[in-house]
DNA sequence: TGGCAGTTAGTTAGCATTTACTCACTTATG
DNA sequence: CATAAGTGAGTAAATGCTAACTAACTGCCA
């Protein structure tokens, strides 16, 4: 490994917790060894060592990064979406198919949701760190589209708080994630996954209490190519 | 540890097996040591290994005791209620309570929570088994009180498939479950979960197309009491 | 420009402990 | 006594971590 280029010690530093996110990611952290850990970084195991004084504190330097990484541009261009019943729905669709679809090739977003859940197996830090980040402006926004539905007339008028839906939606979208994650499915849902997207869609839709000539009305592919524009 | 009763080999099999979910189920397979299983399990390492020829066999054993599990007296208690809203109101109450709230004292509950997560994580195995053995009737009874929902008037004629939402509702409980477990949440609701059970089923039952004014009607404590009659 | 010194990136080889697992042995009981 | 339940004391390998070393870059002065 002599023909590898030297790093700065920071550059070499991100260079780690980049390359280690993926086996943590897939194996927890007491499956993975040093050993392991050193040969995905391309280096020697005392230089991780240099780097972070134990194993326990690479992970957290990891986890960091994870709640550090950057926000996706597509969310926060619908955050400049006036609040209607159209967002509502824009972002109630692309929340379930974020989680659902994902995004092909994107093998950051598969390994952060292998470390959401454990996460929450652990001590949800991880977790309550992402939504700290990025939930605040979407949860703001997401609540302003209810009101303004509301005000519309296009809401039923349902005892649910409305600033807590939003993690409904959340909550059946992430779900949904992790029962389609291992190699066969935890549940057989017996169709597609972009079916599956628009049957949870309707669902979440409906939950949140938008009335079913609205939803009809604003669910179609024209709205939703909103996300594509 | 002389003082033990000597047991036969299957009671002893069976308390092992017992004894052991806990410890795996808080801290996953490669977090636990053969030395803790043992002494959780109060018996020596070597007595283990009569029993069951490695640490994964024992894993197996365990898991598939749970998957063979009682099941709830109550859901089956509910599973001969005639197809109807009401008895759809009480299902859906029941999944998300039953997640929610679980049930105090039951610790059974909470390691199997912990280990269905975990098979997600690996394999799904165990999750595919707990709903092959329960999940099956509990479905057709809930597409059953849709049906009859529909055909009364009480249901949303809205396109989602009717064999499909039960998995949502058992989404939104799961992940409601998943988000409260870690010692401090990693979502802070705001409100009491009592109220967060109210909540959930409201959206819910809405989610699955019940009419506003049928949810209101029959989501009340007045049907909530056939659970507990 | 060349060469030396100090510094920093990186590795090799190993240490102390833990871990999964085994074997020879002991004890209780029908 | 014979059989089966149960244990103490290990073993070989793996694991987290460290010490002692080498190699490369940087700045400095002739």
């Amino acid at each position: 490994m002599s023909n590898a280029p030297r790093l700065t010690a920071e550059a070499r530093r991100e260079s780690i917790v980049e390359a280690v996110q993926d086996i943590f990611a897939e194996k927890g952290f007491d499956g993975t060894t040093i050993k392991e850990l050193a040969h995905a970084a391309g280096v020697s195991e005392a230089l991780l060592y240099k780097h972070f004084p134990s194993k326990e504190s690479l992970y957290h330097a990891m986890l960091d990064a994870c709640a550090k990484g950057p926000t996706f541009a597509e969310a926060s261009r619908i955050l400049e979406f006036e609040a209607s019943t159209s967002t509502l729905v824009v972002m109630v669709h692309f929340m379930i198919s974020h989680y659902v679809l994902g995004r092909p090739g994107d093998t950051h977003r598969a390994a952060l949701n292998s470390l959401l859940m454990r996460s929450l197996l652990d001590d949800g830090e991880l977790v309550r760190l992402m939504h700290k980040k990025l939930a605040a402006a979407w949860l703001k926004k997401f609540e302003a589209c209810l009101q303004a539905s509301a005000k519309s007339g296009e809401l039923n008028d349902v005892p649910i708080r409305k600033d807590i839906c939003v993690w409904f939606v959340q909550h059946v979208a992430f779900s949904l994630m992790l029962h389609l994650r291992p190699k066969v499915p935890a549940i057989n849902y017996k169709i597609s996954r972009e079916e599956l997207v628009s049957q949870a869609t309707w669902f979440a839709l409906l939950g949140v209490g938008l009335k079913e000539d609205a939803a009809r009305r604003y669910y179609s592919p024209k709205v939703l190519q909103l996300l594509a524009s």
